[in-house]
DNA sequence: ATCTGTCTACCTTCTAGTAGGCAGATCGTC
DNA sequence: GACGATCTGCCTACTAGAAGGTAGACAGAT
């Protein structure tokens, strides 16, 4: 039957939703049952702990990221518009308020009273980004197609930063458009200026 | 007496850490009351209520970033080594492990969930940076000491988002050096590049 | 006959917060 | 200077509710 993956995926998804807007300790299984409609025991029965939980919320959310770059990749043949693609992802999330921050960001904010199992999963999805765009820079500079001023790990860690960083400021001011403000510039800079 | 006041700020003290590591939800008037000693009860002596104890808590915080701002400009007149020594406040404290944290960071992160009262002085706090950050980059940019490639307000907010971003990637590494990898090529790029 | 998903009912521990008492310091008044 | 009144800071003891989690029953599907 399709209604026990259903339920669960209900649940990490209210889940996502309540710690999205305040953290591990900012949710309950009781907040869980009201969202989803079942009784706090139902949601013992899917993820016997919160630990579980959150866990598993955080593998699958580091999962579907690799997913996405794998798709985004096959698509997208030029670096610069591949970073303005994922730039670009994070401004909509943000101005809809569909998805207004991001869990690992939140999750790694709170690292060190995190239960052990959750932190190492939340340091795998930050290694997993910087990687990538490690990656995505290398080749943008191997290509010709990125103008990097330092090392390709420097400049994934800064541009990084620079989204997390703007993700942050959106949310503090309550301004959505912030975000795009402080990304525009970031992108112009790695284009590579055309002497003509 | 300076009983008071002392007690008073013990446990403004210890809540500052207790949220620098777990944010808002992430500790309890028992917590506190096993750093500094005394009861849970004496406790709500000195602030009635939890939000009490963190609206004065971050109000603090953003008195005394503004004090330490006014020494700063007092001492420092070029606006690269402003900037350069706010970087380097925080790579040391993140470094020495002192501060790994910056406590308006985390609880800007859990902003949705806060109480109004203490969401309200947190957005204070970032616009007060913010409005800094600003004058400094106006400042630098007529007396022509700083390079920038965008509006001061612009640069600003990008300067934050990279300071803030570093400070999370730092902690979600576990590796506190990445902050000055990130800060390094950030000053630099403000630094004008002298024609000879 | 077993497995799956849900339920009710319950437990323990922790949470913020309250009531009221008590010791010592401070203060105005005689 | 002595005397009571008030204020300050801390205490013990308590509360109601929320936290995460468990036990066991039951219906329906396999």
């Amino acid at each position: 039957m399709s209604n026990l993956s259903n339920t669960s995926d209900e649940i990490l998804a209210s889940a996502r939703n309540l710690i999205m807007s305040g953290g591990y300790n900012g949710f309950s299984y009781a907040d869980i049952s009201e969202v989803v409609g079942i009784r706090k025991a139902s949601i013992h029965h899917h993820f016997p702990s919160k630990v579980d939980l959150v866990r598993e919320l955080v593998k699958r959310y580091r999962e579907d990221g690799q997913a996405s770059v794998v798709t985004l990749e096959q698509n997208v043949p030029d670096e610069l518009d591949i970073l303005k693609v994922y730039a670009n992802h994070w401004a909509k999330c943000i101005e809809d308020a569909s998805r207004p921050y991001c869990v690992c960001a939140l999750l790694a904010s709170e690292l060190p009273s995190l239960p052990p199992e959750v932190a190492t999963e939340v340091t795998n999805f930050f290694r997993f980004i910087s990687s990538w765009l490690t990656t995505v820079m290398e080749r943008g500079y191997k290509s010709g197609t990125l103008n990097l001023t330092s090392e390709p790990h420097v400049e994934a860690e800064a541009f990084l930063a620079t989204v997390y960083g703007a993700m942050l400021s959106a949310r503090a001011y309550g301004k959505p458009e912030v975000f795009s403000t402080i990304l525009s510039p970031a992108l112009n800079r790695l284009k590579l200026t055309v002497s003509h």
